[in-house]
DNA sequence: GGAATAGTGTCTATTAGACATTATTCC
DNA sequence: GGAATAATGTCTAATAGACACTATTCC
């Protein structure tokens, strides 16, 4: 092989819904000399490990499991950047992926010392990213708000089990507009999205039917979108 | 950098509908000693030129021009997928791509010897293929599929200036059944997609307006897919 | 006029959206 | 009973699908 190669990444936007906010996990890198952009935010990610990561998604999971403890995301991939000026060391190419997942604490164990949730404002964050992150974060954002019109994508930002109310809650955060409740619940259910568990959440008022998601493995595409109004 | 790297190349599927059919550019692999799949059909790539490429879509670009000559198609990012077993030659990973181009003649020149159109037939075509290109080529022809349902994306598989007939024949050829014709004209009409250019397709029948696209770079969108009776 | 394809009109069924109403709990 | 949220019902507007019908060319 007579070529120069380009060097190869990846790299997870991690998302969850918290505090009324759509949330990423962000990691600050190492401050060792030679590093590129030491202290820097950046998406949770690096090089592929040719000995340990079977393959690029088993590479993506290794990265999320090591910061958050979570084996079974929701993830799927996004895409991937290369040329020549990204990366400071030479001309780099990333796999991007990106993961949603129930609010979990992180891990501050092993290399990720500092790891923390970021809620979006707009399309990234309030920080500054490394690399290119942040044009990788922006499609990562637009990905989710997207397909969210059209698929059950926020059901994989909650816990297993949950009422129909705050899995509305969940796509007006993602979304960014109110949704209404009553065209909701005739879509979600009629669809066959999730299914009534034999508990309900209880509060101060009429206790609301617990769901979980019929395939948690797969999300539902609808075949129309929300509010094809504004479109 | 002690790290083992991956070997970074570009592979692209490129289609388009002539015959009737869809159809996916292939080319022949060398039959040289020590090359990988000698012989093989398999989608037109190779490793990414650090010198030579700016970037990925570039280098996906250049492939396809060198094949086909056409500079400006439509072109997607497909995904990518790496693993250690894919290249005989080590751990590698590819940045697949695909185009829609309307039929063009096949150039005979460089290194590709052997550049040949196949018809695709199911999720892929009915000869053997190099590498993982078999689950490339069904993915591409997935997403392909999946996006006509809901996009404009059949109207770049058509020349410059088509009728509506044939653009919804484009849409029937891709689709694998029928559209009925007047929901059809409705819902292209009114999303804007195309604008009417001031000739007429003649032939031994009624003349056909002929139309454009009005913005032939960005596909559309609908906000429904076709037949959400079946979904 | 006949064949062939282009293009339009009408009707119905589905469903999203808006909004009102009823239901069930805690205090 | 009052507050709060859950859950359902009713009405309307938009539109896809089915299918019939009209229009325009060549022969």
């Amino acid at each position: 092989m007579a070529w120069k190669n380009p060097l190869t990444t990846v790299d997870v936007a991690i998302f969850t819904v918290a505090d009324e906010a759509l949330q990423v996990l962000l990691v600050q890198r190492a401050a060792a000399a030679g590093e590129p952009f030491p202290g820097d935010w950046a998406l949770p990610g690096g090089f592929v490990d040719v000995e340990r990561d079977a393959d690029l998604e088993a590479c993506a999971l290794r990265k999320l499991r090591e910061k958050t403890g979570v084996a079974t995301p929701y993830l799927e991939q996004l895409g991937s950047w290369g040329d020549a000026k990204r990366d400071p060391r030479g001309w780099s190419a990333t796999h991007a992926y990106f993961a949603l997942i129930a609010p979990a604490p992180l891990r501050a164990d092993g290399n990720a010392a500092d790891a923390r949730w970021f809620p979006v404002s707009g399309d990234g964050v309030r920080v500054k990213l490394a690399f290119d992150h942040a044009r990788l974060l922006a499609a990562a954002i637009a990905r989710l708000r997207g397909k969210v019109e059209y698929t059950s994508l926020p059901a994989f930002l909650l816990p297993k089990e949950f009422t129909l109310s705050e899995l509305q809650r969940a796509y007006e955060i993602v979304l960014g507009r109110a949704l209404e409740k009553s065209a909701f619940r005739t879509r979600v259910l009629g669809a066959g999205l999730v299914e009534p568990v034999a508990r309900t959440r209880q509060g101060p008022n009429r206790p609301a039917q617990l769901y979980r998601l019929r395939n948690p493995r797969k999300p539902v595409f609808f075949s129309r979108a929300f509010s094809p109004r504004d479109a």
